[in-house]
DNA sequence: TCATCAATTTGACAGTCATCGAAATATCAA
DNA sequence: TTGATATTTCGATGACTGTCAAATTGATGA
């Protein structure tokens, strides 16, 4: 896993509402920006910011269907993450 | 884990120098804080605020022996943190 | 005792970042 | 077309944080 990636995951887990956000994507197989605004008290504009941070860290991959973005773990490069922490 | 020390450890480890000390500390049994000064550029104040961060998310153990403070990685917490990570 | 060395504390500064309101954009439904 | 809804962008703000110089503490050995 490239040093640029690894670094970006770390910082992306760092804030406690981004961990949130990515837990609850990973607990199902996909999940809506209107249905994590149903579940947490988030800003439209937070969220999107938030979004954005961890698609950028390659930790979720965002499909745009309509007026709504569904957001999924990608779960291989959480894999090699954990994979990349475990060498230490 | 309780949430907040899972905190502490996730933003510790957002940080790159902070993580690579915690590298190299991992990388021996023990590790004294004048040899990381020896192998990294980095004044005193910064790495004893590091080295503080670093024990506070409970990621290592500090002892102290005569001027010298020694640093180990505590692996205990270390997989803990991966067994938790590891549940996302 | 005194000079030296490791480490900590303090204070300050610069840069980063989470947050949100407001405005803009995009898409749908009627 | 028009009104409504989902999301993004922009701008601002307040808080946090990594950094280090300088002063301090604590311990050693000469």
């Amino acid at each position: 896993m490239e040093l640029k990636q690894f670094r970006r995951i770390a910082k992306a887990l760092a804030d406690p509402r981004r961990y949130e956000i990515l837990s609850r994507i990973a607990a199902k197989k996909e999940m809506a920006c209107v249905d994590m605004r149903c579940v947490l008290p988030i800003s439209p504009a937070t969220l999107s910011h938030h979004v954005k941070e961890l698609e950028n860290a390659g930790l979720i991959e965002v499909r745009k269907e309509a007026r709504f973005v569904h957001m999924k773990l990608c779960r291989k490069v959480w894999k090699e993450y954990l994979a990349q922490l475990a060498k230490l």
